[in-house]
DNA sequence: CACTTGACCTGTCCGC
DNA sequence: TGCGGACAGGTCAAGT
Protein backbone atom coordinates (compact mmCIF):
# COMPACT_ATOMS: atom_id res chain seq x y z
CA UNK A 1 0.00 0.00 0.00
CA UNK A 2 2.63 2.75 1.23
CA UNK A 3 3.36 3.71 -3.00
CA UNK A 4 5.35 6.82 -3.47
CA UNK A 5 2.68 9.45 -1.89
CA UNK A 6 2.40 7.52 1.02
CA UNK A 7 6.85 7.16 1.26
CA UNK A 8 7.01 10.73 0.78
CA UNK A 9 4.36 11.83 3.93
CA UNK A 10 6.25 9.70 6.13
CA UNK A 11 9.64 11.12 4.78
CA UNK A 12 8.53 14.41 5.43
CA UNK A 13 7.57 13.81 9.11
CA UNK A 14 11.04 11.68 9.50
CA UNK A 15 12.84 14.85 8.56
CA UNK A 16 11.21 17.36 10.46
CA UNK A 17 11.45 15.39 13.75
CA UNK A 18 14.66 13.23 13.29
CA UNK A 19 16.71 15.66 11.13
CA UNK A 20 20.20 17.03 14.04
CA UNK A 21 18.63 13.96 16.82
CA UNK A 22 21.05 11.16 17.68
CA UNK A 23 20.27 7.75 18.32
CA UNK A 24 20.88 6.76 21.68
CA UNK A 25 19.79 3.37 21.58
CA UNK A 26 17.47 0.44 19.06
CA UNK A 27 15.70 -2.52 19.93
CA UNK A 28 15.42 -5.13 17.85
CA UNK A 29 12.01 -7.17 18.33
CA UNK A 30 11.71 -9.14 15.36
CA UNK A 31 15.18 -9.96 13.48
CA UNK A 32 13.87 -10.55 9.85
CA UNK A 33 12.61 -6.77 9.94
CA UNK A 34 16.25 -5.38 10.75
CA UNK A 35 19.35 -6.06 8.99
CA UNK A 36 22.89 -5.81 9.28
CA UNK A 37 25.11 -5.52 5.59
CA UNK A 38 28.34 -7.16 5.83
CA UNK A 39 31.21 -4.39 7.30
CA UNK A 40 27.89 -2.30 9.12
CA UNK A 41 28.20 -2.40 12.95
CA UNK A 42 24.94 -0.84 15.26
CA UNK A 43 27.33 -0.19 18.15
CA UNK A 44 29.86 1.99 16.02
CA UNK A 45 27.74 3.03 12.89
CA UNK A 46 24.03 3.90 14.51
CA UNK A 47 24.20 4.02 18.38
CA UNK A 48 25.76 7.71 18.34
CA UNK A 49 25.00 8.79 14.93
CA UNK A 50 23.39 12.05 14.62
CA UNK A 51 20.45 11.70 11.37
CA UNK A 52 21.93 14.58 8.97
CA UNK A 53 19.26 13.89 6.04
CA UNK A 54 15.58 11.60 4.96
CA UNK A 55 15.56 11.12 1.72
CA UNK A 56 13.48 8.91 -0.82
CA UNK A 57 13.69 7.14 -3.91
CA UNK A 58 10.56 5.59 -5.38
CA UNK A 59 9.23 3.76 -2.05
CA UNK A 60 12.37 3.39 -0.12
CA UNK A 61 13.53 5.25 2.67
CA UNK A 62 17.18 6.67 3.23
CA UNK A 63 18.15 7.66 7.03
CA UNK A 64 21.42 9.01 6.53
CA UNK A 65 23.76 9.43 9.39
CA UNK A 66 26.72 11.48 10.17
CA UNK A 67 28.75 8.26 10.44
CA UNK A 68 28.48 7.82 7.10
CA UNK A 69 25.73 4.71 6.83
CA UNK A 70 22.75 4.94 5.95
CA UNK A 71 19.20 2.98 7.38
CA UNK A 72 18.24 1.94 4.67
CA UNK A 73 14.00 1.07 4.68
CA UNK A 74 11.23 -0.54 2.85
CA UNK A 75 7.94 -0.35 4.62
CA UNK A 76 6.23 -3.05 1.54
CA UNK A 77 2.40 -3.50 2.61
CA UNK A 78 1.98 -3.09 6.16
CA UNK A 79 4.84 -1.06 7.35
CA UNK A 80 4.66 1.92 9.11
CA UNK A 81 7.45 4.45 10.68
CA UNK A 82 5.48 6.46 13.61
CA UNK A 83 7.49 8.91 15.32
CA UNK A 84 6.40 9.85 19.10
CA UNK A 85 8.40 12.56 20.86
CA UNK A 86 9.34 12.45 24.73
CA UNK A 87 6.21 14.24 25.66
CA UNK A 88 3.68 11.62 23.85
CA UNK A 89 5.36 8.33 25.48
CA UNK A 90 5.09 9.74 28.93
CA UNK A 91 3.08 12.72 29.10
CA UNK A 92 0.45 14.29 27.45
CA UNK A 93 -0.59 11.23 25.37
CA UNK A 94 -1.04 10.96 21.84
CA UNK A 95 -3.30 12.47 19.19
CA UNK A 96 -6.28 10.09 19.59
CA UNK A 97 -7.54 10.51 16.02
CA UNK A 98 -4.71 8.21 15.25
CA UNK A 99 -5.49 4.45 13.47
CA UNK A 100 -2.77 3.38 16.35
CA UNK A 101 -2.43 3.39 19.88
CA UNK A 102 -0.59 2.81 22.52
CA UNK A 103 2.97 2.20 21.12
CA UNK A 104 4.95 -0.46 20.97
CA UNK A 105 2.03 -3.13 19.91
CA UNK A 106 2.47 -6.20 18.82
CA UNK A 107 3.26 -5.19 15.13
CA UNK A 108 6.34 -3.27 16.48
CA UNK A 109 9.53 -4.79 15.23
CA UNK A 110 12.47 -2.45 15.71
CA UNK A 111 12.55 0.66 18.05
CA UNK A 112 14.93 3.64 17.50
CA UNK A 113 15.35 5.50 20.72
CA UNK A 114 16.80 8.89 19.92
CA UNK A 115 18.51 11.61 22.50
CA UNK A 116 15.76 13.47 23.44
CA UNK A 117 13.86 10.85 24.34
CA UNK A 118 12.05 11.11 20.84
CA UNK A 119 11.31 7.16 19.44
CA UNK A 120 10.67 5.81 16.33
CA UNK A 121 8.80 2.70 15.87
CA UNK A 122 8.82 0.73 12.53
CA UNK A 123 5.61 -1.31 12.71
CA UNK A 124 4.78 -4.00 9.97
CA UNK A 125 1.95 -6.37 10.47
CA UNK A 126 3.23 -8.79 7.97
CA UNK A 127 7.26 -8.91 8.31
CA UNK A 128 7.80 -7.85 4.85
CA UNK A 129 9.20 -4.38 5.12
CA UNK A 130 12.53 -4.27 6.49
CA UNK A 131 15.35 -1.54 7.68
CA UNK A 132 18.59 -2.09 7.13
CA UNK A 133 21.64 -0.44 8.24
CA UNK A 134 25.26 0.47 5.77
CA UNK A 135 27.02 2.19 4.25
CA UNK A 136 26.32 5.44 2.49
CA UNK A 137 28.18 4.40 -0.56
CA UNK A 138 26.72 1.26 -0.67
CA UNK A 139 23.15 2.46 -0.99
CA UNK A 140 23.34 2.49 -4.64
CA UNK A 141 24.16 -0.81 -5.29
CA UNK A 142 20.99 -2.42 -3.69
CA UNK A 143 19.50 -4.14 -6.68
CA UNK A 144 16.36 -2.80 -6.44
CA UNK A 145 17.93 1.06 -6.41
CA UNK A 146 20.59 0.27 -9.06
CA UNK A 147 18.07 -0.94 -11.43
CA UNK A 148 14.92 2.12 -10.15
CA UNK A 149 13.18 4.06 -12.78
CA UNK A 150 12.81 7.80 -13.10
CA UNK A 151 11.58 9.65 -10.33
CA UNK A 152 8.54 10.94 -11.83
CA UNK A 153 8.13 14.16 -9.84
CA UNK A 154 11.32 15.21 -9.87
CA UNK A 155 11.65 18.96 -10.10
CA UNK A 156 14.97 18.78 -12.30
CA UNK A 157 14.88 16.14 -14.40
CA UNK A 158 11.84 15.30 -16.89
CA UNK A 159 10.95 11.33 -16.33
CA UNK A 160 9.43 11.13 -19.88
CA UNK A 161 12.37 10.18 -22.10
CA UNK A 162 13.65 7.37 -19.68
CA UNK A 163 9.93 5.81 -19.23
CA UNK A 164 9.40 6.09 -22.82
CA UNK A 165 12.54 4.24 -23.20
CA UNK A 166 12.24 1.52 -20.67
CA UNK A 167 8.67 0.86 -20.84
CA UNK A 168 9.10 -0.05 -24.40
CA UNK A 169 11.48 -2.73 -23.45
CA UNK A 170 7.94 -4.24 -22.23
CA UNK A 171 6.47 -4.21 -25.49
CA UNK A 172 4.05 -7.69 -25.09
CA UNK A 173 3.87 -6.90 -21.16
CA UNK A 174 0.21 -5.58 -19.74
CA UNK A 175 0.85 -2.15 -19.46
CA UNK A 176 -0.48 -2.26 -15.57
CA UNK A 177 2.68 -4.76 -15.38
CA UNK A 178 4.86 -1.99 -16.62
CA UNK A 179 3.30 0.58 -14.63
CA UNK A 180 4.29 -1.69 -11.16
CA UNK A 181 7.69 -2.55 -12.20
CA UNK A 182 9.77 -0.20 -10.97
CA UNK A 183 12.22 0.00 -13.46
CA UNK A 184 9.76 1.51 -15.36
CA UNK A 185 9.30 4.27 -13.18
CA UNK A 186 9.66 4.82 -9.70
CA UNK A 187 7.09 4.92 -6.33
CA UNK A 188 4.05 3.53 -8.59
CA UNK A 189 1.85 0.68 -6.86
CA UNK A 190 -1.80 -0.69 -7.70
CA UNK A 191 -3.56 2.22 -6.33
CA UNK A 192 -2.12 4.97 -8.74
CA UNK A 193 -1.67 2.61 -11.71
CA UNK A 194 -5.64 2.12 -11.57
CA UNK A 195 -6.17 5.57 -10.88
CA UNK A 196 -3.88 7.08 -13.75
CA UNK A 197 -5.12 4.13 -16.42
CA UNK A 198 -8.54 4.93 -15.65
CA UNK A 199 -7.69 8.90 -16.40
CA UNK A 200 -6.18 8.17 -19.54
CA UNK A 201 -8.94 5.46 -20.82
CA UNK A 202 -6.76 2.68 -20.86
CA UNK A 203 -7.57 -1.02 -19.97
CA UNK A 204 -4.90 -2.26 -18.07
CA UNK A 205 -4.52 -5.61 -20.01
CA UNK A 206 -3.64 -3.46 -23.24
CA UNK A 207 -0.30 -4.95 -24.65
CA UNK A 208 2.48 -1.68 -24.05
CA UNK A 209 3.31 -1.84 -28.09
CA UNK A 210 -0.28 -0.79 -28.61
CA UNK A 211 -0.24 1.95 -27.12
CA UNK A 212 1.30 4.93 -29.40
CA UNK A 213 3.66 7.32 -28.01
CA UNK A 214 1.03 10.19 -27.43
CA UNK A 215 -1.06 7.93 -25.37
CA UNK A 216 1.91 7.34 -23.14
CA UNK A 217 2.87 10.67 -22.68
CA UNK A 218 -0.78 10.50 -21.76
CA UNK A 219 -0.17 8.33 -19.21
CA UNK A 220 2.83 9.57 -17.14
CA UNK A 221 1.40 12.56 -16.96
CA UNK A 222 -2.00 11.16 -15.76
CA UNK A 223 0.31 9.03 -13.20
CA UNK A 224 2.20 12.51 -12.21
CA UNK A 225 -1.37 14.32 -11.19
CA UNK A 226 -2.79 11.14 -9.52
CA UNK A 227 0.42 11.21 -7.30
CA UNK A 228 0.68 14.93 -6.58
CA UNK A 229 -2.93 14.92 -5.85
CA UNK A 230 -2.70 12.28 -3.35
CA UNK A 231 0.65 13.31 -1.56
CA UNK A 232 -1.26 16.59 -1.06
CA UNK A 233 -3.98 14.88 0.84
CA UNK A 234 -1.27 12.94 2.91
CA UNK A 235 -1.56 9.67 0.96
CA UNK A 236 -3.74 6.69 1.05
CA UNK A 237 -5.23 5.47 4.35
CA UNK A 238 -6.82 1.91 3.40
CA UNK A 239 -6.39 -0.17 6.70
CA UNK A 240 -2.60 0.05 7.98
CA UNK A 241 -1.38 3.54 6.20
CA UNK A 242 0.11 6.20 8.75
CA UNK A 243 2.27 8.89 8.33
CA UNK A 244 5.12 9.33 11.08
CA UNK A 245 2.62 11.48 13.26
CA UNK A 246 0.38 8.73 12.86
CA UNK A 247 -2.47 10.53 10.94
CA UNK A 248 -4.14 9.09 7.98
CA UNK A 249 -3.96 9.62 4.25
CA UNK A 250 -7.34 10.91 3.03
CA UNK A 251 -6.96 10.25 -0.84
CA UNK A 252 -8.98 7.19 -0.99
CA UNK A 253 -11.88 9.67 -0.84
CA UNK A 254 -11.25 11.08 -4.18
CA UNK A 255 -10.17 7.75 -5.75
CA UNK A 256 -12.26 7.46 -8.85
CA UNK A 257 -11.69 3.52 -9.42
CA UNK A 258 -9.84 2.10 -6.91
CA UNK A 259 -11.58 0.12 -4.30
CA UNK A 260 -15.23 1.43 -5.87
CA UNK A 261 -16.21 -1.83 -7.90
CA UNK A 262 -20.15 -1.94 -7.75
CA UNK A 263 -20.21 1.91 -7.54
CA UNK A 264 -20.86 3.81 -10.91
CA UNK A 265 -17.65 5.36 -13.08
CA UNK A 266 -17.38 8.79 -12.28
CA UNK A 267 -17.27 9.79 -15.53
CA UNK A 268 -20.01 7.71 -17.91
CA UNK A 269 -21.65 6.18 -14.57
CA UNK A 270 -21.60 2.34 -16.04
CA UNK A 271 -21.03 0.28 -13.09
CA UNK A 272 -17.29 -0.34 -12.04
CA UNK A 273 -16.05 -3.60 -12.17
CA UNK A 274 -12.87 -5.39 -10.87
CA UNK A 275 -10.63 -8.01 -12.06
CA UNK A 276 -7.07 -9.73 -12.15
CA UNK A 277 -4.24 -8.17 -14.08
CA UNK A 278 -0.27 -9.23 -13.62
CA UNK A 279 -1.87 -10.51 -10.46
CA UNK A 280 -3.20 -8.16 -8.69
CA UNK A 281 -6.46 -6.83 -8.05
CA UNK A 282 -7.57 -3.99 -10.78
CA UNK A 283 -10.27 -1.76 -11.07
CA UNK A 284 -11.93 -0.24 -14.24
CA UNK A 285 -14.97 1.31 -15.14
CA UNK A 286 -15.65 -1.38 -18.58
CA UNK A 287 -16.99 0.98 -20.83
CA UNK A 288 -14.57 3.57 -20.56
CA UNK A 289 -11.42 1.36 -20.76
CA UNK A 290 -12.06 -1.36 -23.46
CA UNK A 291 -9.16 -3.71 -25.07
CA UNK A 292 -7.97 -3.55 -28.16
CA UNK A 293 -8.87 -6.33 -30.17
CA UNK A 294 -5.77 -7.80 -31.49
C1' DC B 1 15.59 -13.19 -22.37
C1' DA B 2 10.68 -11.73 -21.54
C1' DC B 3 7.11 -12.52 -18.84
C1' DT B 4 4.09 -14.85 -15.19
C1' DT B 5 3.35 -17.10 -10.95
C1' DG B 6 4.29 -18.28 -6.19
C1' DA B 7 6.39 -17.23 -1.72
C1' DC B 8 6.97 -14.31 1.95
C1' DC B 9 3.38 -13.08 6.45
C1' DT B 10 -0.68 -11.81 9.20
C1' DG B 11 -5.25 -10.12 9.73
C1' DT B 12 -9.82 -9.73 7.92
C1' DC B 13 -13.82 -11.08 5.67
C1' DC B 14 -16.98 -14.45 3.54
C1' DG B 15 -19.54 -18.69 3.22
C1' DC B 16 -20.86 -22.90 5.39
C1' DT C 1 -20.03 -19.54 16.87
C1' DG C 2 -16.06 -21.76 14.68
C1' DC C 3 -13.38 -22.84 10.72
C1' DG C 4 -11.36 -23.11 6.16
C1' DG C 5 -10.17 -20.48 2.39
C1' DA C 6 -9.66 -16.34 -0.46
C1' DC C 7 -7.69 -12.02 -0.46
C1' DA C 8 -4.83 -7.93 0.44
C1' DG C 9 -0.35 -5.92 -2.27
C1' DG C 10 5.73 -4.95 -3.06
C1' DT C 11 9.41 -7.40 -4.44
C1' DC C 12 12.20 -11.34 -5.46
C1' DA C 13 12.97 -16.22 -6.70
C1' DA C 14 11.50 -19.73 -9.44
C1' DG C 15 8.94 -21.43 -13.26
C1' DT C 16 7.11 -21.29 -18.24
Amino acid sequence: MPELPEVETVRRGLARLLVGRRVAGVEVREGKSFVVAPGASVERDLEGAAVTAVRRRGKVLLIELDTGYTLVGHLKMTGQMVVRTADERWGAGHPNDSLIGELPDRSTRVILEFDDGTAVYFNDQRKFGWLQLMPASAVAEIPLLAAMGPEPLDPAVDAWPEFRRRIARHGRTSVKAALLNQEVVAGIGNIYADEALWAVKLHPATPVDAIGARKLHQLLDAARHVISLSLSLGGSTDRNYVDAEGRRGSYLQFANVFRRDGQPCPRCGTVLTKLRVAGRGTHICPRCQKLPRA
